[in-house]
DNA sequence: GCCGTTTTCGGCCCGACTGTTTTCAGTCG
């Protein structure tokens, strides 16, 4: 039987918690259900690890008694009865009309048993022979949007990478601030925690009484349609697909306002419970004692009703962030500032675009003290790897601008493949001439997970490894990790004193936030690197930072905030 | 289904907007 992950368990709830929707049962029961695949989903190690070690998955926020079985079931046997049960009751493919915008459970439920509509097709089928005109409720509007929805919901239901979003809401925010009447505006959403993809895009609004705001928000260019319009928030469509939302508040709600929109939900509910335990209430537009606001201009003001210290967005997640911030021992979050080195880049030895010398001055323009040149070796053909004699070319050539270049010092590195046996790809006597090598894995992605982690394991046991690169391999939204099993991968990085690389490109950021976390916890190093291919590709450093900052890692967690003294005596103790 | 220093029952975050209504349910975030 396959190993069961934790996004299988989590996909089995959400599918339970939507049939029980449909089927109009408690709603607090179906919250339940989402909720708990929200935290098996977030939580840093695999249930299935915890279920073998007995662990007790009711200490898991959420998990009671019922669920803690349900896992172990899913767990030991790769399925669950009761969703079986479920399933039987239900046509197959009801589940996916809630997908179609306008159509919740309860719609759906009618539908179902007033027209017996059990899939898309069924629907299109209804909406072609216009029998929903007599459905109560289904007037000409909302069965517009229903029509209009089926034929975009292949674009509602895509994802953005963060770097294709924030550049989009800091045009908006900067168009908005010019605005008559607009005190501030500011990017919430999960584009504000820096999440590495969002589905949408949330702006909020501190304005006058008047004020042209929301006007030159509905009058942006490029808008495809205005989905929803209102004096204090409306919803547009880009012409990309993308989704923009804007409230607009006075100031005076503004903290309140900004604070409810950049959730994540989950945050909010724990700190909206605390809240209510104080006989309080906290809403979008401020913190309330009966009818009296006592707080909201101010993010802070939340925080500090509490008693505690202010949680940085992209630790919004609760996962564990309000208890440390109670007990005031929130880590310090790194900061792009603090970085002083790129270790992982391409130049035109391999196949990067500009030369090592280009690379090295730019990276001196961006502050640094130091990078790595980490050209592929031979084994990667597809990106002209180095054979024995150019790898020597290079080392002359670095040798010779290290003698030449003030204020920039570049290491000698290559970023080696890890082959199918686990062995470098890469004879000896030139791993010796190297500073550090960052070893990836790119070819065989699909081997077993027992055989993916001895692999790299096998490598990591080579005197010469210094930095794992892009540890998963995945691609986000075009390919998924391979199968390893990271907690092992961790510990034998811990027991060599290794580093695991947190790769910055936008479609990689990988390690991912709860790895980030994992390694942290278990005291792995970590290397943010960009894995520049052009000069351009050096400034992706920021987006390698945000998703450390979701993974709660300060300045000594990571090494490439190390001076270069430092970080060549840290280099040294991992050599053997 | 979860949770608990008001604990084993009775709560569970909260409000805007829409469309279809005539006072509100459903959806959405």
């Amino acid at each position: 039987m396959p190993r069961v992950t934790n996004r299988k368990i989590a996909d089995i709830f959400n599918e339970i918690a939507d049939l029980l929707d449909i089927d109009g049962d408690n709603p607090f029961r179906v919250r339940a259900y989402r909720n708990a695949a929200r935290t098996v989903l977030g939580y840093p190690r695999e249930m299935a690890d915890l279920v073998e070690e007995g662990f007790d998955l009711t200490s898991l926020r959420g998990i009671g008694r019922e669920l803690a079985k349900k896992i172990t079931e899913i767990v030991e046997t790769g399925r669950l009865e009761y969703l079986e049960k479920l399933r039987k009751r239900h046509p197959p493919q009801l589940e996916a009309l809630l997908k179609v915008p306008g159509l919740g459970p309860g719609r759906v439920r009618l539908l179902h048993e007033l027209l017996h509509i059990n899939s898309l097709e069924d629907l299109e089928k209804a909406l072609r022979e216009r029998k929903l005109e007599k459905v109560p409720g289904f007037g000409p509007k909302l069965i517009a949007k229903i029509e209009n929805g089926i034929q975009t919901r292949r674009y509602e239901a895509h994802r953005f990478k963060l770097s294709e979003a924030l550049p989009i809401a800091e045009w908006i925010v900067n168009i908005l601030k010019k605005t008559k009447g607009a005190v501030h505006v500011e990017i919430a959403g999960s584009l504000r925690r820096r999440k590495e993809t969002v589905h949408d895009i949330d702006l909020v609004a501190a304005c006058e009484a008047q004020n042209d705001t929301m006007v030159y928000f509905l009058n942006l260019p490029k808008i495809q349609k205005i989905i929803m319009k209102g004096t204090t928030r409306s919803t547009i469509l880009l012409e990309n697909g993308m989704r923009v939302d804007l409230r607009v508040v006075p100031a005076e709600s503004f903290g309140a306002t900004l604070h409810h929109f950049t959730g994540s939900k989950a945050h909010n509910i724990a700190l909206r419970k605390m809240a209510v335990e104080k006989g309080m209430k906290i809403n979008e537009y401020g913190i309330w004692q009966g009818k009296k606001r006592i707080g909201g201009e101010k993010e802070e003001d939340i925080y500090d009703l509490f008693g505690m210290q202010y949680i940085e967005p992209e630790m919004r997640e609760n996962r564990g962030e309000i208890a440390r911030a109670l007990e005031h021992t929130l880590p310090t979050l790194v900061t792009l500032a603090e970085i002083r080195g790129d270790l992982h880049m391409h130049t035109t030895y391999s196949d990067g675009l500009a030369s090592i010398e280009e690379m090295a001055q730019q990276a001196k323009r961006l502050g640094y003290e130091y990078i790595a040149v980490t050209d592929h070796t031979e084994h990667l053909k597809v990106a002209h790897g180095m054979d024995e004699k150019r790898v020597r070319a290079q080392l002359e050539e670095i040798d010779a601008l290290n003698e030449q270049l003030e204020g920039i010092t570049i290491l000698k590195s290559a970023e080696v493949d890890i082959l199918e046996d686990g062995s470098l790809d890469m004879p000896n006597s030139i791993l010796e001439a190297l500073d550090l090598t960052v070893c990836s894995v790119h070819t065989k992605f699909s081997l077993s997970r027992q055989k993916q982690t001895a692999r790299i394991i096998k490598a990591m046991e080579d005197p010469h490894f210094t930095i794992l690169a892009h540890p998963t391999g995945r691609l986000i939204g075009l390919r998924e990790p391979y199968d390893v099993n990271m907690e092992a991968v961790m510990g034998e990085a811990k027991a060599r004193g290794c580093i695991l690389e947190l790769n910055a490109q936008p479609d990689r950021l990988d390690l991912n936030d709860i790895h980030c976390k994992m390694a942290k916890e278990m005291g792995v190093r970590i290397a943010i690197s960009t894995d520049a291919h052009s000069l351009k590709d050096l400034e992706l450093m920021r987006y390698g930072i945000w998703q450390a900052r979701r993974g709660w890692l300060e300045k000594a967690d990571v090494v490439n905030t190390l001076s270069l003294s430092a970080l060549k005596k840290l280099l040294r103790t991992i050599k053997r």
